[in-house]
DNA sequence: TAGATAATTAGATGATAATCTAAATAAATG
DNA sequence: CATTTATTTAGATTATCATCTAATTATCTA
């Protein structure tokens, strides 16, 4: 019944259209910082502040490879997230 | 592929635990802005400004009734909200 | 190990958003 | 028609957020 502490962060990190376009763009394939950035303007440190809230919400892992750091779309909480989504709007048994 | 710029409003409607919390109240049944208000501590400007920031995103909708005007949860969007969803996280075909 | 490359962190700034009080609009009612 | 009730609008304030530049950390390689 009650939301969860982690929905907040999920719900904060998609409200960005910025953050919403990497994930986009994550969904096709894993790609490294470098790589997501040729995507966008914005400056790098920009970008790593984008990474790291749409991290802090599960919505994409990190993990190291030289120097490089690969982002993937964490899919599964994806899922969860569209069960929430259900969960949250479902009509009731009686109507 | 692009972003409808409707989903903007969207997803900024969502980004507000209030505001979250407003659609779970018109989920059970369709209030009056009063019998919303009687859910927040916070005043009824503020409830009015939320309330407004879902109706441009077209998450709820309003009708006169008297000097009482009813908010309802317009669950035709919340669907197209999930197929949204779907839409922008599901697999391609190659994986 | 010095320099280059990849990315993050720190700190500042401007824009946006949530909230408030007070005033305005609109309908109902005595 | 003056007053009460219901809600919105205006304008101000404060907090949060997206973004920037500069500095830092970490890794690789000559």
């Amino acid at each position: 019944m009650h939301e969860q502490p982690h929905h907040e962060s999920m719900f904060q990190a998609l409200a960005d259209v910025q953050r919403r376009k990497i994930l986009q763009i994550l969904k096709h394939k894993e790609q490294s910082v470098a790589e997501i950035k040729t995507h966008f303007d914005f400056s790098g440190a920009t970008l790593s502040h984008h990474l790291n809230v749409l991290k802090q919400a599960d919505l994409v892992r990190v993990r190291r490879e030289g120097q490089k750091r690969i982002y993937t779309l964490n899919l599964s909480v994806v899922e969860e997230l569209l069960l929430m989504f259900n969960e949250m709007f479902k009509r009731g048994q009686n109507d």
